[in-house]
DNA sequence: TCTTGTTTGTTCAGCCATTGAACTTATAGG
DNA sequence: CCTATAAGTTCAATGGCTGAACAAACAAGA
């Protein structure tokens, strides 16, 4: 998705070193708290003032970052001039195609939201094409509204609920598709020349997470209709052999259980997915009303046999957490999607299995929180793939940008 | 355990840039098939000749490497001298404190084992000093015997069954051992000024599994006592936030199933360790007939109950492993330990489960296969730690050999 | 107001690793 | 014996980092 970063097995030339360094001072400026200055970064990344120096300005011709123009600080000494990502710079493009809407935004390397794009429209009514046609069509107006802020498109990643290999997306239940070609880039006017990614939805919304968090290792768990998930380590997103990792939805809570759509039986989905809830809980299943805010309603006004389904979906996803935190041994773990607005009853039942079956809860309990970005999150982390394709690789950024 | 590689967060020099190149050579030399001369390196590289001339020339002079003496190529043209590991160069200590024995071993910069040493010894009986005792003791005899071949001792890895955290073992349950303070590189005579370091049985077996198969990313698990295993992701041990990544034998089955010592429910330990195995096929728990070998007898003289815990074993191992594979989606799983003997017997109902329950497993099987060290895994796994530490950052190993 | 001390940012010579091309060495084949 | 070919070495040139000196900007005190 985001192009190939470079590898262990890559030899390194002078030039490696001078993109290797660029990436290292353009990190620091686009993750330090406060704006930098050239010393500040010097401090921080252990490179010497010189070198930063022209390396910074490599970075401002380039139009990555830009000097902050009054500069007062605390404390005698002349006053730095703080470096900030350029608010003018590139921006990423994130598109998201879910069940019921479509949307598109743009984020720029600070990784702020600059613009957004929203279109409810029911995928499982239309073909791709028409899909494709309406998702041109909300690329295109961010495309002119970003470039009305002065920012340049510089990429685009596509969200979707499914498994994607190569270029097709291999499977996407809740959309009804199956073997369906991803779109080109030139089927997107707006995107001419740029490139036009693809990934899943709850693993994207992972790395939009790892942004918003600053967590560094974390599972991200998203319940929407499925049960999607994204693992992040060391501050990467692990795609795993084809980058279908995550799917934490089909792990097995009981061998024997309710048998699930994939095939087989007792799958978390049907005990935490939506519809498993729902049914649980004894809502119906037609009426304009949301499922999710029948539950959150129905849980505040603690009707039992809601509270007694949120308990059950809790129950069976610490089950299921439990296992990956073994295998895993990752201290924190981040609900997503419509966990986000029920953790307080799922909460109690999921971290009482995780004190019980993890087996070094003892010592290090594992954390589990809301997401920071809702729903918003997978959108917004196909935006920062494509930012982050520039932070790790600001040289070829530049290479393309001037040539 | 290996000390730490070089992060992405470092600033790069132009020392760091011959360091990085060092070991691209050195990898090239020690993982080529057939001893490469230096323009056979610079192809594979894609430095130039002139670069890997000197950097050869370097790693001879730190006797990491050496010249073959006599050459013979096909075709015309001056034929290459070819370069291979030395074989008198360091040696990494691999040691291994099992419940009924302790065992010790050399490994080479090619990943040959040139020397092992085994002492039976049930360390239940036995307190932590005298098992560091007894250990000091093996680790000394293969430090001479390796003396004597030439090599030098770099290092050394010890392997426990159990979680390490910081310098102590947290807990080594079929050892009985808690908060058991590791043992100083003083209390090995043998390893005076060296590193010592420790490791997760399991972990290490993997990551001796990984250099034995040459397979990049797999799933190690390992049938003993108790069910350990070990993640190996791109050619890399993944330990997870603390090192005790891979502890898939708590892994829950069954939510309500039979309790186990860790406190949880329906872990899988208690359906495929050895003494859940060796219950369900009704063999009797004492004697001084291994457990393991009483299965496998069994199996082959076809008795009915043993087949059949096999199988349930077998199911349990697949539940497990497809909730792994599901979220980790790796392609290959590695049996060991126990299971790499009684594979035959486990694989039906082991690969039944994972084609039913892995989500991708129409496009992409998941391949099983026994270990390839078999009960060395772990010993040779631990040794090849050290020489890991010595191939990832050759640069430190030449300095503190030349000061 | 002027001086002193402190910190930032730049300039420049020196160093180091890689490159590319020329050169030497070693072999096969005619 | 000569030619073609490939391996390995030598060396000037290049690119990027360092360290030290220096200029710039500010606070504090006299």
């Amino acid at each position: 998705m985001p192009a190939r970063p470079p590898r262990r097995d890559d030899p390194v030339r002078q030039r490696s070193l001078r993109d290797h360094n660029l990436a290292l001072v353009l990190r620091q400026v686009t993750s330090a708290p406060r704006p930098p200055s050239r010393a500040d970064i010097a401090a921080a990344t252990g490179l010497t003032r010189a070198t930063v120096s022209t390396i910074v300005d490599e970075l401002i011709a380039g139009g990555l970052v830009a000097e902050l123009r009054p500069v007062s600080r605390s404390g005698v000494g002349r006053p730095g001039t703080g470096i900030v990502p350029a608010g003018t710079g590139p921006a990423g493009l994130g598109m998201e195609v879910n069940v019921d809407y479509l949307a598109v935004c743009a984020v720029d390397l600070a990784g702020a939201v600059r613009h957004r794009e929203l279109r409810h429209l029911d995928q499982r009514e239309r073909t791709p094409a028409q899909t494709w046609r309406a998702l041109a069509g909300l690329a295109d107006r961010t495309a002119a509204a970003v470039g009305a802020l002065g920012l340049v498109p510089a990429g685009a990643v596509m969200a979707v609920p499914g498994l994607i290999e190569g270029g097709t997306i291999r499977v996407a239940p809740n959309l009804g598709w199956q073997g369906v070609a991803l779109p080109a880039a030139a089927d997107f006017p707006a995107l001419h020349g740029l490139d036009l990614g693809a990934g899943n939805e709850a693993t994207l919304a992972a790395l939009g997470e790892r942004h918003a968090t600053g967590l560094d290792s974390f599972l991200y768990v998203s319940g929407e209709i499925g049960v999607g998930g994204g693992i992040v380590l060391d501050g990467e997103l692990f795609g795993g052999s084809h980058g279908w990792a995550g799917e934490i939805g089909h792990v097995t809570i009981d061998p024997q259980g309710p048998p699930c759509h994939c095939g087989a039986r007792g799958c978390l989905e049907q005990y935490a997915g939506e519809e498993a809830i729902r049914a649980a809980a004894g809502l119906s299943a037609d009426g304009d009303r949301p499922v999710l805010a029948g539950l959150a309603d129905g849980a505040r006004a603690g009707r039992a046999p809601v509270l007694a389904a949120l308990d059950r979906a809790g129950t069976a996803l610490g089950v299921a957490l439990s296992g990956a935190v073994n295998l895993l041994d990752i201290a924190t773990v981040v609900l997503g999607g419509h966990y986000a607005e029920l953790i307080d009853w799922l909460r109690p039942a999921l971290e009482r299995e995780l004190s019980r079956r993890v087996l070094t809860a003892a010592w290090s309990p594992v954390e589990v929180r809301p997401s920071a970005l809702g729903a918003d999150a997978a959108m917004i982390g196909a935006a920062r793939a494509v930012i982050q394709g520039i932070l790790d690789d600001p040289a070829r950024f530049l290479a393309t940008r001037t040539p």
